[in-house]
DNA sequence: TATGCGAGTAAACGCTGTTCACAAAATGAA
DNA sequence: TTCATTTTGTGAACAGCGTTTACTCGCATA
């Protein structure tokens, strides 16, 4: 029943916990995981840098929050570019390449949300926690589409849910990764490239989907 | 002339330049990026944290010189398992999945060698550099392996060379990246995958190749 | 034998995440 | 209101980090 307003003490607590979120993001945002630490999140809010464990159990900690609104927000943006009035094939590559484009937006956060190998990962092997997640959610939306490309028979049906999903997941990750990294991705070898880099997310969306579509090498 | 000896002091040199990378690579592979410190790497080898900068300029630099190695292992490897008497279709697909698999050897290492965002990125732009090391040199296989594709008809002959190979680089690059990041991502969803992680880089690999090749969706 | 150069070191600088003992303030109860 | 309790915030410190500096030592060459 109490609302949002549970009192006047929670709602000071978590302004001061948005607050710190907010300076942190800022920061991350400009100058990535390098540049954010503990005092300089605490010098932005005008607070000593043992104030911020009040709120938040350590760097690490935080430091998933903020990733996981991140994967909040490319969910929510690729949920939006989803427009089911148009055909299948050309909403699957927009998704696809939805996603890349929405991770490039914030490379510090999408490279770190990525960052960090199994065994020291806390979320990784945790599934129960993995299905509440955003991560969970948007590669939801993911299969579903897949799921409506086996029903509808757009996709191949031999296709497996699940792994065509992933792999989809991989290759659109496997190229906001590159992106992210290299700095111009697409013109990167010797040889100059004719392609814009927008134009070389739709050229490798447009592959992904390829691969998983029926029928005799679809025109177009 | 002066074959491999060019004198007693340069040799020591080597050696202990070799030990530090050793012992470096030693540390690496086990605890990843951050049980990795200039210290650490110093006791391992019983010298003083400062002798390391007589050899190395800085961490940085030490690092890229092990992930420089690593590509060159990568290189090696994914040479290796190229036969060229095996048929096209095949040996493309060997090719991907080898990648991923060799990669996945070293998590830490190839993780690593990924990380970062472009600004920060010391190579990234620097494409005179790039050129010459072994991530190029690694490419230049995947475009060779396109072009024979082209030319030999078993890929579509629209589509553009590099902007292919980069393409493929990116897909196989997120399945190792997704793979060294989640614990266990062929099994990672809420349902659990019927497929081993072997027979997942395979089925990855498989539609990969796919989406480029020519004809009525080849049978087999 | 004298000179100079490179290898190696101890100590320090400034940075990091984190903890601890303590002060201040807000809260709830009498 | 007044007192007690809990919460919030702080300054100082700890251990560790990459890196620099001033210094010593041993070796090679002139």
């Amino acid at each position: 029943m109490q609302d949002t307003d549970q009192s006047p003490a929670e709602r000071r607590r978590l302004r001061v916990r948005g607050a710190i979120l907010e300076a942190a993001e800022r920061v991350f945002a400009l100058e990535g995981a390098d540049g954010l630490s503990i005092r300089r999140i605490a010098d932005e809010i005008d607070y000593s840098p043992a104030a911020i464990y009040k709120y938040f159990g350590s760097k690490e900690e935080l430091l998933n929050e903020l990733k996981e609104a991140f994967f909040g927000r490319i969910l929510e943006s690729v949920n939006t570019i989803v427009d089911r009035s148009e055909p299948f094939a050309k909403r699957a590559r927009k998704c696809t390449a939805g996603y890349i484009r929405t991770a490039l937006e914030k490379p510090h956060h999408y490279v770190a949300a990525f960052a960090g190998v199994a065994p020291e990962m806390p979320m990784s092997g945790d599934l129960a926690g993995f299905s509440e997640s955003n991560r969970a959610r948007a590669f939801g939306i993911l299969t579903d589409l897949v799921e409506e490309g086996l029903e509808s028979g757009h996709f191949r049906a031999d296709l497996p849910l699940l792994e065509t999903a992933k792999s989809i997941w991989a290759s659109m990750h496997g190229l906001a990764m590159m992106i992210a990294h290299f700095n111009d991705f697409p013109s990167m070898a010797t040889m100059p490239s004719e392609m814009s880099q927008d134009q070389f997310i739709d050229f490798h969306a447009d592959l992904v989907v390829r691969s998983l579509e029926a029928g005799t090498e679809g025109a177009r």
